[in-house]
Formats: C-alpha cells, structure tokens, sequence
DNA sequence: AATGAATGAGACTTCATTCAT
DNA sequence: CATGAATGAAGTCTCATTCAT
C-alpha cells in the first residue's frame, strides 16, 4: 500500500513538475506577446502564471533556460502541426506540398501572439543561436520534405528549370517574410492573405499543379 | 603639421552636433550588432563612440529616443541608397526594378550588422511602432514605384493573371525572409544567394523579363 | 540561549510588512535628522536601517513615497500624543487647553531631530502640499478643538475682547515660530523656554486662567 | 586718454560684475520659489537669468556658494527694509515698534516667493547655518532694538509683569510662525490676517498702547 | 513543492563643474 | 567676459536570484 501510495504521489508530482513547466513557459510566451521580450521579468512571468516569483529558479534553472525552453517549445509546436497536417493530407505531392504550407498560416502557429515571440526571439542573438541549435534539425527536416516534394511535382510536370532545392529555401524564407509582414502591418496583411501569396507563388513556379486564383486579378485590370 | 593636429583637436573638442549625434548613433548599430538590444547599455554605446556616459542625454533626452532615432537612421539610409540607385538605372521598367532589388542586396545595406540590428528592432513592439511611425511614408513609396514598374512590365509582356499589387507586397516580403534567413543561416545563405532567389521569383512571374538563370540548375539534374 | 538566538534571527529574517516599513520610516527621520533632506539618499536610509538599498522599492514603491509617509507618519504621531494627554487631562477648559500646549513642547515631539525633519518637509513644496492633503484634517481638528475650549474660556472670565478662532489660529502660528526658533538659535530656546513663552502668551490674553509666572522677570527689573 | 578709457571699462566691467552676481541671486530666488530647492539646478537658474550653464562659475565659485549668497541677500534686504522703515517712523517707541512689525508684513519681504524660499533655506541645515553666520548680529540687532522700544513702553504704561525680552523674542518667533502658516495655508492666511494677529499680540500684552481691533470680534459673539 | 521577502549588482539618468573657443 | 559641449560621479530604481519558512 505505501509502495503504491508513494508511486501515485510520485506520478502526480512528476506530472504536476511537468504541468507546471508547460504553464511556466505559457506564460513566458504571453509575457512576451503583451509586454515585449525585454519588458518580461520573472515577475510579470509568474504572474500570467498566478505562481510565486521563486519558481521559476526551481523548474528551470534560471530566466535564460526558461527562455530557451520556450524557443524549443514553439519550434516543436510548429513541427507537430506540420507533420500531423502532413499525415492527414492526401497522398500526391501537390496535396502535402499543401498541407505543409497550410500548415504555416493555421492559426495556431500564425497568430500575433506567437509572431510576436518568433520574432522578438529572432532579434536577440542568444536566442537566435539557441533556435538553431534545438531546431536546426526540425527545420532540416522540413526543408528536405519541401525538396522531395518539390522534385516529384517538377518531374510530374516537367518544369525543368526549377532548382527544388533552391525554390524550397525560397518558400521558407518567404513564409518567414510574410509572417514578419504580418507583424509590423496587420491592417494590410491578414492571414488568409498571406496563404493566397504564397500559393500565387507556387502557381507562378508551378502553374499546372497550382492554378492561378482568379479573385486575385479584381483589382488589376487584365 | 601643428597647424593639422591643433585641427583635429579642434574637431574633436566640440563637434557640430550632428556630427556627435550621428557618432552616436553609429555607435549604437555597433553596439547592438555587436552585443544585441538587450545587452546595449550606455556604457557599451558611449565605449563605442569613444565618448562620456552623460552625453547622450544632452544629444538626445534619453537611451530610448537615441535608439528611435538609429531606427529612422537605417530606414532612411536604405531609402536614399535605392532611390540614387534607381535614378542612375537604365530607363526601362526591366532596369529599375531591378535596381530596386540590387539595392535590397547591396553591402552597405544587407550586411550582418545591419541584419542584427533590422531584426533586433522588430523583435520589439516599441521600435515596431516607431518604425512604422517614422518609415511608414518611405515603404509606401517604395511599394508605390514597385506596383508602377510591375504594371508596365506586365503591358509589356501581356501577363495577364498577375496582379501587381500583390506581387509588389510579395517581393517585400520575400526579401524581409531572405534578410532573415541571411541573419540565421550565414553559412547557407549569402547575399549573392539571396538575391539569386529574388531573381528567381521575378523570373518565374517574368519569365520573358527576366530570363531563368541557367547555373541555379548545376545542383539539380534535369 | 539558543532558542532566544533562534527567535532573534526569526525575527529578524522575514519581519512582518508593518515593522518593515516603520523600520524605514525611522531611518528616514533619522537620516534626514542627521543628513538633511537634500543629502538623504537611499543608501543614508536603508543604512539606518541596515538593510539593502533594494528594500526601499519592495515596500514603498519609491524614495518619494516613503518620504510622504514618513511626512504622514510625523504628523499622526503628533496627533495621537495630544489626544492622549488630552484624554488624561482635568475636565476644566483651562487644564485641557494646557495639555494640548504642553503636548507641543513634549520631548517625543519637539526634538531637535523631529523639527529638523519638521522643516525640512516645510521647505519643499512638494512635501508642504503631500503634508496638506494628508494631515489638513488632523490640524483641523485640533484648531476646531483649541476655539472650543478657548471660547469656554472667553466665557468663563468675561474676556470680551478676545477672538477666539482668531487667537486659536495665533497659537499654532506661535507654536511653530518657535519651534523654528529652537531649531535656529538651540543655544538661546529651549523647549522649556519655549513653552513658556507660550504660557506667557496664555497669561496676557486670559490673564485670570493663566497667571504670569514671576521667575520669567528675572532677567528684567521692574 | 587711454588711462581714462580704461579706468571706464574698468568701471563699466566691475559695475557689470555686480549687475550679473545680482541677476543671478534673482534667479535664484526664482527659481527656488517655482522649482523648489531640491529641484533648482545650475540649469534652471542660468535660465531664469537667461545665462549660459557655466557663468555661475566664473561669478561665484560653486552653486553652494551662489546659494548662500542667496541667503545673506535676503537677510540683508529685509534688514534694509527694516531700518529704511524705522528712520522714517514718528519718534515715539510705539510708532517705532510699529515700523518693524510693519516691516515684517511689507509686500516686499512677506510675501510666497520670499517666503518659499525663506523656508526652503530653513529646512536645510547646511543653509541654516549659513543664515545664522551671516545674519546672526543682523537679528541680534533688530532684537536688541525691539528690546530697547519694549522696555519704554513697559516704562510708559507701567506693564510691569512684562519681560521685554522675552516678548521681544516671543515677537520674533510669531513673525516666523506666521510667515509659515502663510506659505501652508495661503487661503486662511493673508498677509493682513497675519499682521491683524500680531498687532492684536501686541495689544494683549500692552493695552494702553495698542488698542484691540474692534473689527476682529465680529466672528464672536460678545 | 512552493512562497515571497530580501539582496545587491547594474542600468539609466541627472547635474555640478570644467574648459576650449 | 561669456558660452555651452563634455565629463563623470552619484543618485534612483529594476530585477534575477537566493533562501528561510
């Protein structure tokens, strides 16, 4: 009965360690969204919490791996969306090409808040090396989908100009300017927006698979 | 020489303020560039410029309005540097947009300094603002001649399905995501690089203005 | 001797908000007292107090706001002794009035160290109106209090000529010219001398309730 | 010629040297009355002089120095003031009495700018002791003075039981207390109410000689 | 596991003073 | 005489971290 006891209160504490880093880094990620990266504090931290200002240093071991965590954490949120949509979609190339992409506007990676974090994350050296290091592999990985992808569908249709390596870094910095535009000029940049670039995009490389949209023409006079 | 050394004392005595003032916000891109936003104190700015902790407050009123003001400083150095380049550029719409973009590339502006500090200051809400503030008018223009040497190319060239608003929005974008991958990715993306891909994009959407580049295919086997 | 030790520390490790905080107080009188206002910093302070610099912002939020309470503090000080010697005094007019008097030139209050910090806060404006707003009513009350008994004084010896509000009014202006005086010239004024130059102004006005002391004309031959 | 020439450029130079050490004891004055002591800088100063930041330097030795000046300046105008007013009274004590109560009261002296600064000096000890080296025998004298007038007034109407210096420095602290309770309580006190007071003092203590005001019985009833 | 009072280093800012012009 | 840019010491305040409870 005590092994057992001891076990359950084990597991709960476990669990409740890991409740409570989740929580931690939620809201490191709404400090950061509402006050700015250099305006968050442990304070203004512990408080989107509802927890005392000593935790953090018992969870993680200071500010700075807190932070880190929180970079790894959007990073591999990102990640599990992806290859959760990519598993859902259909089989052909056009198809996950898609479905990676739409990935990147769902709005639970693309929103204000989130953009806010990536890129006050981005503008921060130590954060940006701590990125690369956790995600450099995550993002390899997409970007080596994005080739396949891309090669299956210029063999599919014959564009054989088309560098698919070169056209999938192409596609990911793209995003990542899209998403900035998103940022510094939501009035003009919405979402829905942003996807329909970046499938004008794609139709411009690839037109056969990606069909030009006709509503994009309206305020252009053919 | 007495008469050049006294000169230069003289010089560096007491400068004209804007000479002071331009020293410090030098000083400033240098500091940020080189520590980041968040590590850039007064010290490590007054260290760069060689000057006294208490000056800035008599240049400027404060750290923060001397940051604003080197935010407005690199905006206003892209803007003149692509507007000259674009005055120097051949007639042709085919030639000035593709000054405009050269000059999104140019060493003086797409330099890892620069980019640190570019992406430092959007990483904050408070330099976001106030480079939308300040810089609003001059992407507008920017944007506002893109769309205008967009649309002759597309007379030109008859190619209907493309609407140049969008276009014009989409290079912007696409050249704030290659800046940023350049800032992550140093050793995969150089400038040369980048730019290639900017070209790419226009080639793909122009295809007769702007012919596909043969050696991008030497990785790809056609 | 070990448990007292333990208890010693207890205390003296995590004190309760209130002692904090009148902690503080004391050393801000003191440093004022001892400084000046204008030397007083938060190093003087948290000196006095042995505690670190830091502490001043945890439990007020700023230097000034420890200053206005320290201001408060004073004055309610001052309040809570006269009502209390006045609670204790006899019932007639005159042994009340008497205790309010003799309350101004009690050693707790009228101290070299309490005046010192008494006119330092009167000599800054900005001390001078947080005073105001804080302690208006207090004075109020005791000049309210001061008419009353000398109004039953007026009637109870037909002094017909006398004002009283307006002699009230005099009283306190007295009372703090010489406290000022005390201050300045510490040789010449003592606090006994004071009060009794003030019981002396009691005995011209009210001369029947009041009478003159004969060892004040020692000095004077008659 | 060149002797003359000189001597009146010396001359003018000197008088110049007096003018500015007085513009700037002005504006410090002024300045201490709109800012406060704590708040009055080399900077304000200057500019209520309408001077350049350095001067001060050049005419007095420090700020410190210009501070006291500032404070014998006022010693001495009020002085002035005093003994200007005494020559021109009528020959008798009371006359003569009356001029240096009068005095005190005069718009010029007695009025929230001097006043403000008056007590901003007090409040600081450094200023205070400055106030007592410089003026000690100035107030000693007008002392000594009210003394001498006191003790024939005391020999022409027979106030026995008065001793001439105490009241004599009983008078002094008055002014003070009233001069504060001026400057706390601009909206009860009146430079008339003040004096009002003093002169009703006065009558308290010699009758015969100052009559009581019948207009300050109206707010009681008889 | 959690709290939150306390610490103290370091940031920004102010300002008296200096000094070349 | 006068200016005002420049200095640098010192002040206030912030905040990550520690630690007794």
């Amino acid at each position: 009965m005590q092994t057992t006891t001891a076990r359950t209160i084990e597991r709960k504490r476990t669990a409740s360690r890991e409740v409570r880093r989740q929580q931690l880094i939620d809201a490191t990620i709404d400090s950061i969204a509402e006050y700015g990266l250099s305006a968050t504090t442990m304070a203004t931290i512990t408080s989107f919490a509802n927890l005392s200002q000593g935790i953090v240093n018992f969870h993680f071991r200071s500010k700075d791996r807190l932070l880190m965590e929180a970079v790894g954490y959007l990073a591999e949120e990102h990640h599990l969306l992806w290859q959760k949509r990519y598993a859902q979609s259909g089989p052909s190339a056009r198809e996950r090409l898609s479905a990676l992409i739409e990935s990147d506007y769902h709005p639970d990676i693309c929103n204000r808040k989130k953009l806010t974090v990536w890129f006050a994350f981005y503008g921060e050296k130590k954060y940006r090396d701590a990125y690369r290091e956790r995600c450099a592999k995550i993002d390899e990985d997409r970007i080596a989908e994005t080739v396949r992808l891309c090669r299956q569908i210029k063999e599919e249709g014959g564009y054989d100009h088309v560098d698919a390596l070169m056209f999938a870094q192409s596609l990911e910095a793209f995003t990542d300017g899209l998403w900035l535009n998103i940022l510094l000029y939501p009035d003009t940049f919405t979402r829905q927006r942003a996807k329909d670039e970046c499938f004008a995009y794609l139709a411009s490389v690839f037109p056969d698979h990606f069909p030009h949209q006709r509503e994009y023409q309206s305020c252009e006079r053919s």
